[in-house]
DNA sequence: TATGAAAGACTAACTAA
DNA sequence: TTAGTTAGTCTTTCATA
C-alpha cells in the first residue's frame, strides 16, 4: 500500500466506474499500472468488493445488539447480514456485541427488524438508532 | 421499485461488475432492460454511487460523537465524512448525534481521529467502538 | 508500454403494452 | 407514452509481446 494504490482507491471510492485510463491520466501513470495494482488489491483483500451504496428505502437504521455470553457472536452476525434489509453487520466492542445496519422502506419495517432481531434467543437486548443523514467519504 | 429492480440490486451489491448480459440471464430480462434500470436507479438516487468496499488498515472503527445543541450537525458531519481515513459520517437519532466510520493502519491512527474530533470545538464528547468483524448483506 | 482482440456498454430505431 | 428489445457501433479491458 502506497500513495498511489491510496490515490486510485479514492476515486474508485467516490465512482468504481471510472475507466483505468482515466483514473491513470489523474494520477499519472499508465492504464496498464492501475489495472495491475487494482488487480493485486482486490486479491490482496484490500478491496473487499465492487459494489453500490443504495438507498432502497426511506429509512436506515443502526440496530445495536446485546447477545448472551455463551453465544457465538460471529455465527449471529452472519445470519442477521443474510436478511433482506440488512446493508452490513458489525461484530464491536463496547456496551452492545452487535451492530446491524438495515435500509428499510419506512419505520414499520425497521420495527420488523427489531422485532426479528429480539426474537432470536441469542439476543438478550436491543437499542436503534435512526441513520438521519449519510455522507460518505 | 419492483421486485425485478431488486433483484438487479442483490446481484450488484454483490459484485457490481457483473455484466448486464449476465445480469439480464440471471433475473430473466434482456440486457436493454438491466440497464435501462439502472440508470433509472441511478438517477432516482435508489444507487447513491457504485464504490469499492475497502479494508485499507487493520482498524475500523465508529467514532460516536456528541456536539454542542447550537451546532450545524450536518455541516459537522460534512467535514468529518472529508477526513482520509473517513468510510462515512452519520447523523442519528440517539444518545450521541453523530457516528463516524473510520478504516485505519492502526489503533494509534484510530486515537488520532479521535483526538481530531475532540479538538472540534463543536464536539463535547466522544466514544468509541472498535469493529471487530464485518459482514456484508 | 504499446497494440490488437475480445468483452462489454451505449445509441438509436423499433415493437408492444 | 412508457418499458422492453435488438442490432450496430464505440469504449474499455485484457493478453501478449
Amino acid at each position: 500500500m502506497d500513495d498511489l494504490d491510496r490515490r486510485i482507491l479514492n476515486i474508485l471510492r467516490r465512482d468504481a466506474r471510472t475507466p483505468y485510463t482515466e483514473i491513470a491520466g489523474r494520477v499519472g501513470t499508465s492504464e496498464g499500472t492501475v489495472r495491475n495494482r487494482v488487480e493485486r488489491m482486490t486479491t490482496e483483500g484490500i478491496i473487499e468488493r465492487f459494489t453500490v451504496a443504495t438507498r432502497t428505502g426511506n429509512v436506515k437504521a443502526m440496530i445495536e445488539v446485546s447477545v448472551a455470553v455463551d453465544v457465538n457472536t460471529a455465527e449471529v452476525c452472519d445470519r442477521m447480514a443474510e436478511w433482506e434489509e440488512a446493508d452490513f453487520a458489525w461484530q464491536v466492542s463496547g456496551e452492545e456485541d452487535i451492530v446491524l445496519v438495515v435500509d428499510a422502506t419506512d419505520t414499520r419495517a425497521v420495527n420488523e427488524l427489531i422485532t426479528q432481531a429480539r426474537e432470536l434467543e441469542e439476543v438478550k437486548s436491543t437499542k436503534t438508532r435512526l441513520i438521519l443523514d449519510e455522507r460518505l467519504g
